[in-house]
DNA sequence: GGTATATTCAACCCATCGGTTGATAATCCA
DNA sequence: TGGATTATCAACCGATGGGTTGAATATACC
């Protein structure tokens, strides 16, 4: 139960096997046991790692007779992709200055900053 | 030891008190006690986070007398924006196809911002 | 040399994590 | 109805994580 969502999404995102079911379902939905199928490990292993990611808020799960399907939600790793951002002008030798770099983003189209 | 590097980095960045050493960091380089002085945990515990940012590669720390000046290394950081982009496609209503954001990744390479 | 300061090392505590096995629940199908 | 399939729940285990306190190390200053 880490407290703030940005932990709770790098906490998910720390884990090999997780990356691998995000990487899986990028490229569409799918079941549980279609999802355990690659690992070496058991299925109950896998709903425990689902149960992270969904928690972390980034699958969503539907039931479906028998099944549950996941489905990948991408907005936490938006959020993401924010705060990394906040760090960007430390390795983009574009910026040389803060200044440049909040002018830049204030800016562009993108509207990270809704 | 979580062996994959990127496994390092997520993990390092789950804990809100080494997110915030980071925070103070990248506006300049500071000693332990300076990094410990705003939390009301021991300076032994900051010791410990500054050794998991270190082995994830995001800080460096020189020696300076009986000082460790400890500087941020945002070289993770980037890559961690490059794992991320991986699935900006999937919320950024920009990109209908993944034909148009590769082509796009294609055409810009890393500059987003120019 | 002796003391104060800065930092790490070491041992410990408790909670959480990733995995296991076994049982349970829900749904389809013959 | 009953069996097969899908998934979760529950209890357990060993390892790791974040914190503590106390001791050790390294360096500057008097």
């Amino acid at each position: 139960m880490t407290a703030d969502p940005v932990s709770a999404v790098f906490a998910a995102l720390a884990d090999p096997t997780r990356r691998a079911i995000l990487a899986r379902l990028a490229s569409g939905e799918a079941t549980v046991n279609e999802l355990a199928e690659p690992f070496p490990i058991s299925v109950q292993a896998i709903s425990k790692h689902l149960g992270v990611l969904e928690r972390a808020g980034l699958i969503v799960r539907t039931r479906e007779a028998q099944w549950r399907r996941c489905r990948l939600d991408p907005t936490p790793l938006r959020t993401l992709a924010e705060w990394v951002d906040q760090y960007r002008r430390l390795w983009d030798e574009r910026y040389d200055t803060l200044d440049d770099y909040l002018r830049d983003l204030k800016g562009t189209s993108h509207d990270r900053h809704q």
